[in-house]
RNA sequence: GCCGACGUAGCUCAAUGGUAGAGCAGCCGCCUUGUAAGCGGCAGGUUAUGGGUUCGAUUCCCAUCGUCGGCUCCA
């Protein structure tokens, strides 16, 4: 769901009997212990369902779901009409007693300070109850007329979750059970049915079954191994990037993965960023990190001579290897790794050029997205919040203020949509994000483009203005290709592992029907080699069947099947992965052709 | 890191308180084939690791490691 949708989502039906599935959920979970036994938190809807959070005696398990699940059915079948009742603060922490995450939302509201996520309200809002059967919940509604209104054959519930209240680590971690509901058990049914098919593009399986990338215990969790199809892959973007990099008059530069403590305590990134960061060794009494992000010595290449106003904007790339010490639970497959090479470049501009380099970053996400067909993503513009101000940010309120508004207002003058998030940006500086799903909905941060008025400052960096004064220059940070792990991850998803001529690791496979043909095949392996294909010559003892199977498998976007005929012709059968056939193809002719697809990185096959 | 589940051959999965079996992949052979699996054979596992219970553990228990579903966090 876009940000955009869910203002209607919220009027929708859907969510009226989301919110109130959730509700019967909740007095399902609560029969099952003793009076007072059961601490219920808050139960929304969400995209495709709702979740309720409890604070349990004992851990549920599967077989509880089950339960729950048919006892639902049994509130629902009894038409019980949802009420809604308006009451004081006093009376409604009285009929909560006992339940302290109610009595803490209600306080909450009383104060006219937050609602249910722990957000910050306008106004004070009134307290509300909502009721059905034997079951009565602190509720700003709104619900169905009664619970016949649920769909029984259109609900059920997913899976078992811990989540930590109010979504704050250090508060305690109650159990989420996360349930889906719809119109229609058709709707049920192909919602489950894209879930199936979800799992299918899932990176970590097409990885898998693309030989694309591993894991090893023995390397490491989070230390992703890269398998040649991978090479191939981080090989062709690498070349992508240098070939629009070129065009935006970037620089490239090399730095090393190990650094002194002392540039990371200048940077900021100790203490801001320590967690993130692996141990330091200590060699000789000196500490040494690896690296996180490569800005600090980029800064010191920016610093490596005087500056001129002339110098700038200068635009230093590197594909950096960086590491992050990222939680344990925090790694996921490909897209949440602890070694990374991000396409990273830092551009330091003066403040009268920061919107157009700025906006010339937005410009080049765009240039990727046309390459990549992507289409659905959002911009996230990500600020502080004043609270955070020398614990998660810099402390120097003015220059993010300030800065925020160079943003917004280039964001603005460039007509490109974005929502705002508070109490995201970096430490150094707010940031542009573009957000994209994974096959299975989980919402990444895929490309970035940083302000950052901090560093230049702490490094002490400066370049000669026209006037001969020093000036401090603005730095952006940018990685619109992310990195190789996530981009890649992403990458494999989008194209459910078909991907476009230009990136498939294996371009083409000459399949000869029979072994009278094996020496025609490799003439065909030799020309195409010739001009830089990535081509095989399939010469198993498979039959052509198989031959083509595995092709297809492999997702290989042309397969080149000789038999007689074609060599008398000196011709091919040309089989596309999407199952069209172009039988009597001349060589010379499918050499025009494929040599065109991979050099315009042609989206068609 | 936290809560929960899971961990059997390269992959997908089966089985059992008496030291494991299939399909695919691999290797060898036969077949010489016209657009998504030709046939036969061989080989492959200290059942994640380390303890414990037991006459006996892969199966039960504990710990560790890893993966997965979430939470937190993020490129």
């Amino acid at each position: 769901m876009s940000y955009q949708e869910q203002e209607k989502y919220e009027e929708s039906e859907l969510y009226r009997i989301r919110h109130s599935a959730a509700h019967v959920m909740a007095q399902a979970v609560i029969e099952l212990f003793e009076p007072g036994e059961a601490k219920f938190a808050i139960g929304p809807p969400v995209e495709n369902g709702f979740y309720y959070d409890f604070d349990l005696p004992r851990n549920l398990t599967p077989d509880d779901l089950k339960a729950i699940e048919k006892r639902m059915r049994q509130i629902i079948a009894k038409h019980h009409p949802f009420e809604k009742v308006v009451v004081s603060a006093e009376k409604a922490k009285e009929m909560f007693e006992g339940q302290p995450y109610k009595i803490e939302l209600i306080e909450g509201l009383e104060e006219g300070g937050f609602d249910e996520y722990g957000e910050p309200l306008d106004e004070k809002p009134e307290i509300s109850f909502y009721s059905h059967d034997a079951f009565t919940d602190l509720c700003r509604g709104p619900h169905v007329e009664h619970t016949g209104k649920i769909n029984p054959s259109a609900i059920k519930l997913m899976s078992i979750a811990g989540a930590y209240w109010r979504g704050d680590e250090n508060k305690s971690q109650l159990q989420r059970i996360y349930g889906t509901a719809w119109k229609t058990s058709k709707e049920l049914e192909e919602h489950l049915h894209m879930l199936e098919e979800a799992k299918k593009r899932d990176h970590r399986k097409l990885g898998k079954e693309l030989d694309i990338y591993t894991f090893s215990d023995e390397v490491g969790p989070g230390l992703p191994l890269w398998l040649p199809n991978g090479g191939i892959l981080i090989e062709e973007l690498e070349a992508l990037a240098k070939e629009i990099e070129h065009n935006h008059n970037y620089d490239r530069v090399r730095t090393p993965h190990l650094t002194k403590e002392d540039l990371f305590h200048r940077s900021g990134h100790l203490p801001y960023y320590a967690e993130s960061m692996y141990p330091p060794m200590d060699m000789d009494g000196v500490k040494y990190y690896v690296k996180p992000m490569n800005c600090p010595m980029h800064h010191k290449i920016f610093d490596a001579r005087p500056r001129s106003y002339r110098d700038l904007p200068l635009r230093l790339a590197e594909y950096g290897t960086c590491y992050r010490f990222e939680k344990s639970g925090e790694l996921f497959g490909l897209m949440r790794v602890r070694s990374m090479q991000m396409n990273d470049a830092h551009i330091y501009c003066s403040e009268d050029d920061f919107e157009q380099e700025f906006m010339d970053v937005i410009a080049m996400y765009m240039e990727y997205f046309e390459i990549f067909n992507i289409e659905k993503y959002v911009m996230r513009f990500s600020t502080h919040v004043k609270e955070g101000l020398s614990k998660k940010y810099v402390d120097n309120e003015r220059l993010w203020l300030k800065t925020e508004e160079m943003v917004r207002q280039a964001m603005r003058n460039g007509n490109v949509p974005f929502v705002e998030v508070p109490d995201e940006a970096a430490f150094y500086g707010p940031k542009v994000d573009v957000q994209v799903w994974s096959a299975i909905g989980r919402e990444f941060t895929l490309a970035t483009n940083q302000v950052d008025f901090s560093q230049p400052v702490s490094f002490d960096l400066a370049f000669k203005n026209s006037a001969g004064e020093d000036e401090t220059p603005l730095c952006i940070h940018r990685a619109p290709l992310s990195t190789h792990e996530r981009l890649i991850g992403f990458l494999i998803e989008h194209y459910a592992g078909k991907f476009p001529v230009w990136l498939a690791p294996e371009q083409a496979s000459v399949i000869p029907i029979t072994d009278d043909q094996n020496e025609y095949a490799l003439e065909i392996e030799r020309k195409l080699k010739a001009i830089n294909v990535r081509v095989k010559a399939d010469l198993g003892s498979d039959r052509m069947n198989a031959k083509i199977r595995s092709a297809q498998k492999m997702q290989v976007p042309y397969m080149l099947v000789v038999g007689k005929r074609e060599v008398e012709e000196n011709s091919i059968a040309l089989r596309l992965r999407d199952g069209t056939r172009k039988d009597g193809t001349s060589v010379d002719e499918f050499l025009d052709m494929i040599q065109g697809k991979i050099s315009t990185r042609s989206a068609e096959l």
